[in-house]
RNA sequence: GCCGCCAUCGUCUAGGGGACUAGGACGCCGCCCUCUCACGGCGGUAACACGGGUUCGAAUCCCGUUGGCGGUACCA
């Protein structure tokens, strides 16, 4: 494969979302599946709703999914001159004029003359600048994922690609900007198909060279709408609060709107950048549903190492829950043995804590647990339990020891396991759901466990 | 309104004229495993938007309709 040059070029006007995302992704994985490279550049010539705040968000969203660019970020507002130089060529050749007609006039302009139509200014001294685009012939677009799109020039208006100050607008600046740095693919939303012929006309006017496009199918939220806060974590930031692994995500979304050719479902960030391709991207917009992704998510959580697990649920905590992490650095032994028992009973991060949590603190029961499980009935097997678990030398507290006690104490008490199995759960990790019992128990210690049992029966502590 | 894009299970998709009684994954349902919750295993449910063509033959090609979406800013 050619090496490519790609660019992820977002505005800054909002957090980073799904959809910017993926086309993030697909860029990337063109760049490294190619040799490429990849150009991230900001697109801040929206003076009115871009803020430095949220160009640090999506350099920081980046960094978490771990895509990374050869060059940039290059604030486009800071090639103003470039800008400007190139519109003063259009204007002396001829190929733009600057007008006065604002987007009433246009309205007017489509009532006579019909709304199909294309609008067509007056040159005047002031004014923003309009791209004179001809009456006959058409733009094609040439799209890699479509094929080619035909733009007749009569439904075109001129668009203006200046204001009256001079500053560049977006469909001037993106062409301008493409050709400086040597894109060869511009892969993007499908929102910008329309955009691309004025696009195309600026670099004809300029007699420069025109990239390749692709336009990505657009992302809508699970009822088919504009993904939106309505619909959950919608934004990168989101998922990563969410307890989502980068790897996952970046997983998930590769496929939405790209299947790899061997029907896989789990593919490595190296499988990505080996099998993805243009030419297999779908047409058809794709809608984002969390229960694949979250799914997905555990997926990754149980192809960790404890000791991986451990280190992404204590950055994972760092960043959410201060206290907790701090719980859990003070023990990385036991984090370790948690993730371990844990692992298989999560699908994000975040639910580590609230499951498991009760090895690093002392939690409260819960009164529908209490109910349910510690009434006379169970306070006798707890108290039985109790017994079983105390019997065992402090050194011997594996969980093959507790198993066998325990074990030996249903038996004998010819009762279902769960008689004796939830009053313990509930009284050490107060609520009815936890890792498995003996690992559990183990874990937390004889001490504890037997701190925690008399607690609960109201023997001791409080 | 106008210009344009799109149309396979609830969702993501495979499919590029006969291999399709339409395949996979998530979800959902059932069974098994089981100390809770999960994991895992097995099985099941479920789709070619509609109408015309073209063809011996269409999910696949063409046209139309309908629907969804995008653009239509001195936003990006």
């Amino acid at each position: 494969m050619t090496a490519m040059r790609l660019r992820f070029a977002p505005s800054p006007t909002g957090a980073l979302h799904i959809g910017g995302a993926r086309t993030a992704l697909f860029n990337w994985l063109l760049a490294r599946g190619s040799g490429g490279q990849l150009v991230l550049r900001i697109e801040d010539t929206d003076r009115e709703r871009s803020t430095p705040q949220n160009v640090a968000q999506i350099i920081d969203a980046l960094r978490w999914l771990e895509i990374d660019w050869d060059e940039g970020p290059v604030m486009q507002s800071e090639r103003a001159e470039r800008h400007r130089q190139e519109l003063t060529r259009l204007l002396d050749q001829g190929h733009a004029y600057r007008s006065s007609a604002t987007a009433e006039d246009v309205k007017a302009y489509k009532a006579t003359h019909g709304a199909e139509r294309g609008f067509r200014g007056q040159p005047e001294a002031e004014g923003a600048v309009r791209l004179r685009v001809g009456e006959e012939g058409a733009t094609v677009v040439h799209d890699v994922i479509r094929g080619e799109t035909v733009f007749e020039h009569r439904h075109l208006d001129d668009p203006v690609i200046a204001r009256a100050d001079g500053t560049p607008l977006y469909n001037f600046a993106v062409a301008i900007d493409d050709l400086d740095a040597g894109v060869t693919h511009v892969v993007r939303g499908e929102d910008h198909l329309s955009n691309t012929p004025k696009q195309l006309l600026v670099l004809e006017a300029l007699g420069a060279p025109q990239p390749l496009y692709a336009h990505l199918p657009l992302l809508h939220g699970p009822d088919g709408k504009k993904l939106s806060k309505r619909h959950g974590a919608a934004s990168v930031q989101e998922l990563r609060r969410a307890g989502y692994l980068p790897q996952a995500v970046r997983n998930y979304i590769a496929l939405l709107g790209w299947g790899s050719e061997s029907d896989q479902t789990i593919l490595s960030t190296k499988e990505l950048v080996d099998q993805f391709a243009l030419e297999r991207v779908s047409r058809n917009p794709a809608r984002f549903d969390e229960a694949k992704l979250r799914w997905m998510n555990g997926v990754y959580i149980r192809s960790l190492t404890p000791p991986q697990l451990a280190t992404a649920v204590e950055g994972f905590l760092e960043h959410e829950r201060p206290d907790a992490a701090a719980a859990v650095r003070a023990d990385p032994q036991r984090l370790q043995q948690a993730a371990r028992i844990t692992q298989e009973k999560v699908q994000s991060l975040a639910e580590f804590w609230p499951l498991s949590g009760f090895l690093f603190e002392d939690r409260e029961i819960e009164p529908r647990a209490r109910e349910r499980w510690l009434d006379a009935k169970g306070t006798m097997s707890l108290r039985e339990a109790r017994r079983a678990l105390a019997a065992i030398e402090p050194q011997d507290f594996g969980e093959q020891r507790v198993q066998q006690a325990l074990e030996a104490l249903v038996q004998r008490l010819s009762v279902k396991p769960g008689q004796v199995y939830q009053p313990l759960r509930v009284a050490i990790c107060g609520s009815t759901t936890s890792p498995g019992i003996f690992e559990s128990v183990s874990l937390l210690g004889r001490e504890q466990t037997l701190r925690r049992v008399d607690v609960a029966l109201g023997d001791g502590g409080a």
